[in-house]
DNA sequence: CGTGTGATTGTTGAT
DNA sequence: ATCAACAATCACACG
C-alpha cells in the first residue's frame, strides 16, 4: 500500500550505487501524481518488446553474472545488446508486444466508452 | 517498514 | 509530426 500522502518528498538521492560519470536524466519526472487527477481507468501501457526481451535477458544475465547486483547494469546491457540484436530476433519479442498492444488497444476503447458513459467531468464551469 | 530512484527502449496518448 | 510520460525490474538508502 502506498501511503502517497505520507510519502517523503525524497529530496536526497542516494545514487552512490553506481558511479555514473554523468548521465543526463532524459526523463525528468515531474512528480508522483498530485491527487486523483488523471485517468483513473486509463489502461496501463503494456510492456514493450524491450521489456519482454529483458525478462529473458535478465535470467541469462544473472546466470552469466551471478555476482551482479541487479538492475541498471542489466538495463544498459539490455539496451546495448538490443541494438546489436538482429531484427528477426527482436521480432519474436515484438510479436509478443504486438499481441499485448492489441489487448491494450481494446481496453482503451472500453476506457473511452466508460469515459463517455459516466465520467464526463469536463464541464465548463 | 515502505517507497522512491536509478537506466534501458518502446509504445502510445495527447497536443 | 512531435513530446512527454510511463511500462518492469530490483537492490539500496533514507525517514
Amino acid at each position: 500500500m502506498k501511503t502517497r500522502s505520507q510519502t517523503t518528498p525524497k529530496p536526497l538521492k542516494t545514487v552512490a550505487l553506481a558511479p555514473r560519470p554523468d548521465s543526463p536524466k532524459r526523463r525528468p519526472r515531474p512528480m508522483p501524481k498530485p491527487a486523483g487527477k488523471g485517468d483513473p481507468r486509463a489502461p496501463k501501457k503494456p510492456p514493450t518488446a524491450f521489456f519482454y526481451f529483458m525478462e529473458d535477458f535478465r535470467k541469462t544475465y544473472k546466470q552469466e553474472n551471478p555476482s551482479v547486483k541487479s538492475m541498471r547494469e542489466i538495463g544498459k546491457a539490455c539496451g546495448e545488446k538490443w541494438n546489436t540484436m538482429s531484427f528477426e530476433e527482436k521480432v519474436k519479442y515484438y510479436d509478443i508486444a504486438t499481441e499485448k498492444r492489441a489487448e491494450f488497444e481494446k481496453a482503451m476503447i472500453e476506457y473511452n466508452k466508460k469515459k463517455e458513459s459516466g465520467e464526463m467531468s469536463e464541464e465548463s464551469d
